[in-house]
DNA sequence: CTGGTCACCTGGAAGC
DNA sequence: TGCTTCCAGGTGACCA
């Protein structure tokens, strides 16, 4: 799925063509997503501008001038796309955003992703009230991640993808910024010193800065909302390259299981 | 609290 | 070709 550059590059893109626009009206083809999608979205929605969306994590927040907001997540398979008014409902479509001159689309066949409207104030619902810090943002630094994981005697791998230590992280930006840093993915999180924290930090934020600029890493579903494919999965380190050569040392990229997912990582150069 | 495991759901690829 | 098994960008409920 989308992880945060992911859904970041989504934000974008939707911000670019529909900010100041009205919604028209809101169709429901899918009763459920993760959780059960709200029935009364068109009669609270319709006829009012979408004045900004903001992004937490991997969750978006769409602001339609009122109190509450509407959340997007995109779970593991979703897609939000601009179509043309008349574009045909096909499997796995669930909801269609009608503005005046784009429909934008929710489609996801695993179903794992949310819409959900939040009653404000929003950084109270559980779903946003426990997530870590932003990586992105400058409070985000050596000293604050160094806080959280010192406590933590679990892999550091797991560790950074759970969204209560840092929000966005999923598990390709995870190992990704492992490998940048040149930390092997199964030192116990709290056994970091300051010196790699520091480098840890600045790998995740250069890793997400750059896949951002890339458009994302568009691997089985994802695309963004114009349909374009995000480049970053050509400069994937380790990332789905078991059995290739790392590109800053030379040995063989090795995968490994944590936490029931697959982990990709430089036996020669994370230690 | 913390850290593993599992379920949620569908489809594509690989194995036989 | 066709059936089976495994795997996938997430997350949170459950259990020791």
């Amino acid at each position: 799925m989308p992880e945060l550059p992911e859904v970041e590059v989504t934000r974008q893109a939707l911000a670019a063509a529909l900010l100041g626009r009205p919604l028209k009206r809101v169709l429901c083809h899918a009763a459920k997503l993760r959780y059960p999608v709200p029935a009364d979205l068109h009669g609270r929605l319709a006829g009012r501008p979408l004045v900004a969306i903001a992004r937490r994590g991997k969750y978006l927040l769409f602001d339609f001038a009122l109190p509450g907001r509407l959340l997007v997540h995109l779970g593991m398979s979703g897609r939000l796309r601009l179509l043309p008014l008349d574009a045909p409902v096909r499997k796995h479509d669930h909801v269609d955003l009608d503005f005046d001159h784009w429909r934008l689309r929710l489609t996801d066949p695993r179903r794992f992703g949310a819409l959900l409207w939040l009653e404000a104030p929003v950084e109270r619902h559980p779903l946003l009230a426990g997530l870590g810090p932003e990586p992105l943002d400058d409070a985000f630094d050596a000293v604050a991640l160094g806080l959280t994981l010192r406590r933590r005697r679990g892999a550091i791998k797991p560790v950074l993808m759970d969204a209560h230590v840092v929000a966005g992280l999923g598990n390709i930006y995870a190992a990704e910024a492992l490998h940048r840093a040149g930390i092997d993915p199964r030192r116990p999180a709290g056994e970091l010193g300051d010196d790699e924290l520091v480098a840890l930090t600045e790998a995740l934020r250069a890793t997400l800065r750059e896949a951002i600029a890339a458009g994302g890493s568009s691997l089985r579903d994802y695309t963004g909302p114009d349909g374009r494919l995000g480049h970053f999965a050509l400069q994937h380190r380790v990332y789905g390259r078991a059995g290739q050569a790392c590109p800053r040392c030379g040995a063989t990229i090795e995968k490994l299981r944590q936490a029931n997912r697959s982990t990709f990582y430089c036996p020669g150069c994370q230690k």
